[in-house]
DNA sequence: AATCACTGTTGACGCATATCACCTTTGTAT
DNA sequence: ATACAAAGGTGATATGCGTCAACAGTGATT
């Protein structure tokens, strides 16, 4: 059950099985059907979860009543609205499982008192966030100077196995383009 | 000379005197002069720095020759390439003074110190990071969503005073437009 | 099997923004 | 004070991408 997230942390930390148990006791198995949410814009998000099995992507609704997908997250990645879960306020997010999927799910208060008992656990998440946000700057760098064309090219060769999970909408809704238009640029690649 | 730096870590974590005194203690005032970089792409990046006095700009170079911010730092600020630092890998960041300015530094190991001798500091830099990446992930969702007229506006009320101290050419390198274009939105902001 | 919703494709047209060229204004160094 | 570099502005033209509309293909549901 916590094999997968036994595996996650260890690549940031470095657990002894006493401590492994401590720290994965307050997770919650959870199963999500397609289509559910596990946070609509609006609400307050009090959990953080880690993907076991499935695939969700976590979007805000803009002005224009269109999707702008924040990230995918499949197998071995975290989920949570990480504005709204630290302060406590409205969400700007949704978060929507888009195949059947199993989560492990720790509350707030929870994390918290792993906060304080785990000196270790500070530091998985310091290093964990560093690295999400080391990977969210360079995105943001080619989204500012690269062409739609190149992005969704490096979109699939980055996350491979993550695009044939997903539709042409979805990832227009992560590029930031029209579907139609991702459409014209595989018929360009599929010419070439 | 800490004194900004005590107001500033007081924001996230409480330390007493003789805490912050040892927090402080490895941390060295350097004066850099307009136009000095700190970091040039193609280094390691071995240091961290809060920002005292003055300005700079964290940016790539892409391919087509542009510079492309990252993000200005001002008083109060902190400036490193994170990627860099932290996998001390060569930086595809530079760091580049935009005025005369007054820095306290603080080098890698120094910091690993800090991090081993008071877990406080873990969850400062832990709070630190996760609120940079709210600010980062919220700037991502407007620049896929919002023309470059309103992103150009949202900064000019976000950064005001950053704003007042920059060309058109930085903030233009910053929103990811030509200058002239935030040439033209001026032109037509200032007509209505 | 039939239906209906969702996805993908294509073309015509329009808009946001880039590019280039040139000029004016401002700042800076001697 | 002069000269030169950098910044700011403007118009003409080009291009990347959006929008809309229509249609075909693919899956889901009953």
């Amino acid at each position: 059950m916590t094999d997968l997230l036994k595996k996650n942390i260890a690549l940031n930390v470095t657990l002894n099985d006493q401590e492994f148990a401590r720290f994965a006791e307050p997770f919650r198995v959870t199963t999500v059907q397609k289509k559910e949410f596990l946070l609509q814009e609006g609400e307050v998000c009090g959990f953080e979860a880690f993907v076991n099995k499935g695939c969700f992507k976590v979007y805000h609704l803009n002005d224009k009543g269109f999707e702008q997908v924040v990230y995918f997250a499949t197998e071995n990645w975290w989920i949570t609205d990480i504005d709204s879960f630290i302060h406590q306020t409205p969400s700007q997010l949704s978060i929507q499982a888009l195949e059947d999927s199993e989560i492990l799910v720790i509350n707030k208060a929870d994390k918290e008192k792993l906060y304080e008992d785990m000196p270790k656990v500070e530091k998985l998440f310091r290093v964990m966030t560093q690295k999400t946000h080391i990977a969210l700057q360079r995105r943001m760098i080619d989204t500012l100077s690269k062409t739609a064309d190149q992005r969704y090219q490096d979109f699939l060769q980055r996350y491979p196995d993550i695009a044939s999970r997903l539709t042409n909408i979805q990832i227009a809704a992560y590029l930031g383009v029209s579907h139609e238009f991702v459409s014209k640029i595989r018929k360009k690649i599929s010419r070439s």
